[in-house]
DNA sequence: AAATCGGGGGC
DNA sequence: GCCCCAGATTT
C-alpha cells in the first residue's frame, strides 16, 4: 500500500527537481561553504533556532572570528558570550552553546561529535539540530525536519496550506518515507534533499506568500492541484504576544546589562524603557534572569555573569 | 500537549 | 499591528 494519495506526486519525481533547483539557486551562506568546520555548522544551527538568516549572518561571522573552535568558546567569559550574541534573542541559547562547547572539550576531544545520539546529549541540541549537524556537517543521511521542511511536505505531498503547530507522528513518518535511498551514494543525495527542501521552504514555498510561479515543483504540488486553499483555523498560528510580556522585560534588562557596566539593582529596575511594566513584573524578571545565570548580582549591583 | 523563552523585519 | 523565523526545555 502506497503512503501517498493518488493525487500526491511521487518523491522520485519531486526530488531531482528540488535538488536541481538548489544547485542553481541556493544562497551562498558561509556555513555551507566547503571550508566551514563542523563547529561552524553547529554554531549556525543553534543561532538559527527561531532566528532568521539575515540576523544570524553578522553574529555568526563575529562568533567564528573570535571563537573558531569549541575550546575557544568554552574558555570565553560568559559576559562576552552574551555580548557577542547581542540581540539574536533567547540568550539562554548562547549559554547552552557554550555549555555544549565545554562538553565537546571534555567528552569529545574538542571535536563536534558525529552521531545523533552524541549530538542530542549536548545542551541546547534537540531532534532537529542533532539531525541537521549530522547531515550538513558530516554527510550523514539523517532525517532533518524544520519548520520549512514541514511546510513544503504539507503542501507538495499532503495538499495542505500549512502543517499545523505540532509535529505529529504522521508527519515524521512522511519525512522518513520521502528520504532518498542511501545505498548507492552513502547518503549524498539524502543530505542534498535535506538542504534543498529547507531552502525551497525558505525562498519559494514561504509561509505567507509562496512564489508558486517560480517553484520547480508547482506542477506536481498537491496544494496547487487542490486550488491553493487557505489555511484552516486548525492550522493558524496563534500569534505570540510580545508587548507587556516577561520576555520583553527580560530582553530590556539584558539590553541594559550588555552595555557592560554593572548597575545598582534599584537603578536597573527603575530605568527600564518600559513605562507600563509594573515593579512586580520587573522584579520577577530580574530574579528569573539571575536564576537562569544570564545575570549575576553582587553587593547590590547587577551585571552579566562573571564581571563582578 | 501546552507554556515559556527574544527580537526584528516584512507586509 | 500582526505574523513569522534552520527550536529546545520545562511543566
Amino acid at each position: 500500500m502506497s503512503a501517498f494519495s493518488p493525487l500526491a506526486p511521487l518523491p522520485a519525481e519531486v526530488r531531482p527537481r528540488v535538488i536541481g533547483w538548489f544547485e542553481e539557486q541556493a544562497r551562498d551562506l558561509p556555513w555551507r561553504r566547503p571550508e566551514c568546520t563542523p563547529w561552524g555548522v553547529m554554531v549556525s544551527e543553534v543561532m538559527l533556532q527561531q532566528t532568521p538568516v539575515s540576523r544570524v549572518l553578522p553574529r555568526w561571522e563575529e562568533w567564528m572570528r573570535r571563537w573558531p573552535t569549541p575550546t575557544a568558546t568554552a574558555d570565553a567569559p560568559a559576559s562576552e558570550i552574551l555580548t557577542v550574541w547581542d540581540r539574536l534573542g533567547y540568550p539562554r541559547r548562547a549559554l547552552r552553546l557554550q555549555a555544549a562547547a565545554q562538553a565537546m572539550v571534555e567528552r569529545h576531544a574538542d571535536e563536534v561529535p558525529t552521531t545523533v545520539e552524541q549530538l542530542r546529549a549536548l545542551p541546547g541540541v534537540g531532534e532537529y539540530t542533532a539531525a541537521a549537524v549530522a547531515s550538513f556537517a558530516f554527510g550523514q543521511p539523517e532525517v532533518v525536519v524544520d519548520t520549512n521542511i514541514r511546510r513544503v511536505h504539507a503542501r507538495v505531498f499532503s495538499g495542505a496550506a500549512l502543517p499545523g503547530k505540532t509535529y505529529t507522528a504522521a508527519q515524521r513518518k512522511l519525512a522518513h518515507e520521502l528520504m532518498p535511498e542511501t545505498a548507492h551514494d552513502q547518503g549524498r543525495e539524502a543530505c542534498a534533499w535535506n538542504a534543498s527542501v529547507m531552502e525551497l521552504g525558505a525562498l519559494i514555498c514561504t509561509a505567507k506568500s509562496p512564489q508558486c510561479a517560480i517553484c520547480p515543483v508547482a506542477d506536481l504540488c498537491a496544494w496547487v492541484a487542490a486550488g491553493s486553499p487557505p489555511p484552516t483555523e486548525e492550522q493558524q498560528t496563534k500569534g505570540q504576544a510580545w508587548a507587556g510580556t516577561d520576555r520583553q522585560v527580560r530582553g530590556a534588562i539584558m539590553a541594559e546589562l550588555r552595555r557592560g557596566e554593572p548597575v545598582p539593582r534599584g537603578t536597573l529596575l527603575e530605568s527600564l524603557p518600559l513605562s507600563e511594566a509594573s515593579s512586580e513584573q520587573r522584579l520577577r524578571c530580574l530574579e528569573s534572569l539571575l536564576r537562569d545565570h544570564l545575570a549575576e548580582e553582587y553587593d547590590g549591583r547587577v551585571a552579566l555573569p562573571g564581571v563582578l
